[in-house]
DNA sequence: GTCTATACTCTGATAGAC
DNA sequence: GTCTATCAGAGTATAGAC
């Protein structure tokens, strides 16, 4: 009883449409991704979709949200342990759902304009990334696994445009390795490469 | 006398018209970067401009086109020289047009799909940079100055998606800096990195 | 070659009934 | 909470006059 009824349930049909619009996206690809798709798949009309949003960009932010939430809890390390071996986890996982990495894609770029509901989001994740990045070289760095005119933050800056640009170019060509990239992108920073960037 | 008179002049206006449109949007920024604003900008109608396109999709790879043109001409080596240095001079040009980078970044996530018109600008010039990029990697390979597990290729993947990824973390937040990113991937490659990454 | 005018499509937003 | 119905707006494409 910490919950009103009403609203716990308005709560939790919340996130049952964001992980329905999510399901829908990684299935049908980049074309589901419109608010009349995702209505008829959520079961909803389209007034009825948009009565749980402020606004179509308000609900594709949610979705992002929503997935970064499931992807971190499925793919990511308790307490920052091997970071390059989850990153590859979610992206082989992304190679799957190319609807979602369009339209992770689109809203990057539409969040360029600080206006943008979605501009918020993005910064706050792109610091979220970074943050964990700059730790994990800098604890690299401690164990002397790191080139020492490296420093972390840029390290960390690399990484993080090295998977924004291998989707792009992935989306364009999906025979990319975007794992491969962002391999490469970790082991530019590390000591004792050897036999690892192909 | 090689041209017929209409149809030079018809590809001179072509040209001219392009010139004026990126002109427009390296100075207006984004907002300018749409039909109606263009034609105001050049001095036609709506219709008049589209005149000379086939669509409004097709109106946009041709300024894209036109931007790269004149961009190689001004920030490119001849016969693949300094390409560092060129990348670096490109970008700081970047830096002053963020109507552009928006524009280019908003097209090549369109492109995605195969059926967009820019789809084949984009497989292009991609193709195009990586070349450059695996023959530039491949000389600092043949004089000893690549570390030899890394293979040009993977580098010239990893050049080229650091870019298009520094573009849009730097759309989000100006004060990144593109090319200290762009320069962590060429290095990554490199032996004798001594104080370059920072 | 260029304009005016219009038609059309898409899609998001809103009002109001149930 | 959800629907139907309608509106509003943006923006492209086209027709046809000059």
């Amino acid at each position: 009883m910490t919950q009103r009824g009403s609203y716990a349930k308005g709560v939790a049909r919340r996130e049952q449409i964001l992980e329905a619009a999510l399901a829908v996206i990684a299935r049908e690809g980049y074309r589901a991704a419109s608010v009349r798709e995702i209505a008829d798949a959520v079961g909803l009309s389209q007034a009825g979709l948009l009565h749980y949003f402020d606004s179509k960009e308000h609900l594709f932010v949610e979705i992002l949200r929503k997935r970064d939430e499931l992807d971190l809890r499925t793919y990511h390390p308790e307490g920052g342990g091997d970071l390059p071996a989850a990153y590859e986890r979610m992206i082989a996982h992304n190679a799957q759902v190319p609807g979602l990495v369009h339209l992770f894609a689109r809203m990057s770029v539409e969040a360029g304009d600080p206006a943008h509901p979605a501009h918020a989001y993005f910064a706050d994740r792109t610091a979220g990334f970074l943050d964990g990045l700059r730790d994990w070289f800098q604890h690299a760095a401690d164990a002397g696994r790191m080139a020492p005119e490296v420093s972390p933050a840029t390290a960390s800056r690399l990484v993080q445009a090295a998977w924004d640009g291998a989707q792009l170019q992935w989306l364009l060509d999906p025979s990319v390795d975007m794992a491969a990239i962002v391999r490469a992108a970790f082991q530019s920073a590390l000591t004792g490469r050897e036999a690892q960037l192909r």
